[in-house]
DNA sequence: ACTAAATAGTGATGTAGATCACGTAATCCC
DNA sequence: GGGATTACGTGATCTACATCACTATTTAGT
């Protein structure tokens, strides 16, 4: 399947675009294509757009003041990512994004997607839904997080993405769920 | 100012209706008053809608099988609250929301808000942006939970909400927080 | 292929915050 | 206005998890 098909069926999940709209949708998406381990977005920088996952799989996170890693969004095939803080509040990057394993992504500028919402109504119901989908999501971990111990969240994680498991390596998966690596491993 | 000029300045900040438009809308609106204590969604109940505050406090809030409570969001004038993952899962409340003191709301179902999305693409536009507001509020807060201490999320609470202070009981804050109610009192 | 780096497991010890158990002040309410 | 409920503070103890230190294994780069 081609970068464009997949992004196609995706919008189609949640949009009726006609296919002269896709098409032209399609104009302001960038193909970009990562080897593992390079920075998709670097704190500090200006931050483009959002990114759309084709393959391979991503992690944002923050780095604090201890050099501690927290990781608060994996991307793998399908969802899109960026620093939605920087994005909404037109600041800098305050988050890193890079590769976990080799990626093709989609880049869409911020101006365009707003040009795309604005100009096609069915395009500004498809981001409307996807953020609210994000927004959901974002809540249940919140709740998982205050009321859940370690064994719980990972188990959790695991249920809802057992592909994780054999792609990224655990100390990721511990920073995700916000534990040390030595206690996610005394887990079994 | 009345509810409906409430509104109509909220929404005016981030997108333009006529005043035509606005009325329009405005008439879907079911104005609502609650005491203090009272219900406004129950956990097991079918979710028909989302709730604008005009005046007065509420909280989300999920009870876990200890009789634990934390609570996923305050809402304050101009604040929207409910179920979300119920609304858009279209399954029963899985949280609460009630009322911290008398409070006016107004109510818009989910139909009436997908009819009005669907009829005015400047309606749509303001409810994305709402929920992109909604989901950086949220992960900001997931990762206040994962990088800093007690101290330091009350700290950040209060900078950000100092009407809280004065308007909530402290053992609401707590579980706010994800605290118990003695650690908090402790901090000072 | 050989070295360096990344990944992973585990013991010993430290600590933020939970939990339990009180006492007291403030508010609600019939 | 008096009894009950709610809010708040504080000591004593407990515990989940962090941190530090070290070893073993796997993976990646030249």
């Amino acid at each position: 399947m081609t970068a464009k098909e997949v992004l196609k069926d995706h919008i189609a999940k949640m949009a009726s675009l006609t296919e002269e709209e896709f098409n032209y949708c399609y104009e302001h998406f960038k193909p970009l294509s990562f080897k593992k381990g390079q920075v998709v977005i670097r704190e500090g920088d200006k931050v483009d757009g959002e990114y759309f996952v084709i393959s391979g799989c991503l992690k944002a996170f923050y780095i604090n003041d201890d050099v501690k890693m927290h990781i608060l969004q994996f991307a793998m095939p399908t969802w899109w990512t960026s620093d939605y803080q920087a994005l909404y509040t037109q600041t800098k990057a305050s988050i890193n994004v890079d590769c976990i394993t080799d990626a093709e992504l989609l880049c869409l500028t911020s101006a365009d997607r707003e040009k795309l919402c604005s100009e096609i109504h069915q395009v500004e119901h498809f981001f409307r839904w996807r953020t609210n989908k994000g927004y959901v999501a974002a809540q249940r971990r919140l709740l998982s997080l205050m009321n859940n111990d370690a064994k719980t969240r990972y188990e959790e994680l695991m249920r809802l993405y057992p592909q994780l498991h054999d792609l990224v390596p655990k100390h990721l998966i511990a920073a995700y769920l916000g534990v040390s690596r030595e206690t996610l491993s005394r887990l079994y």
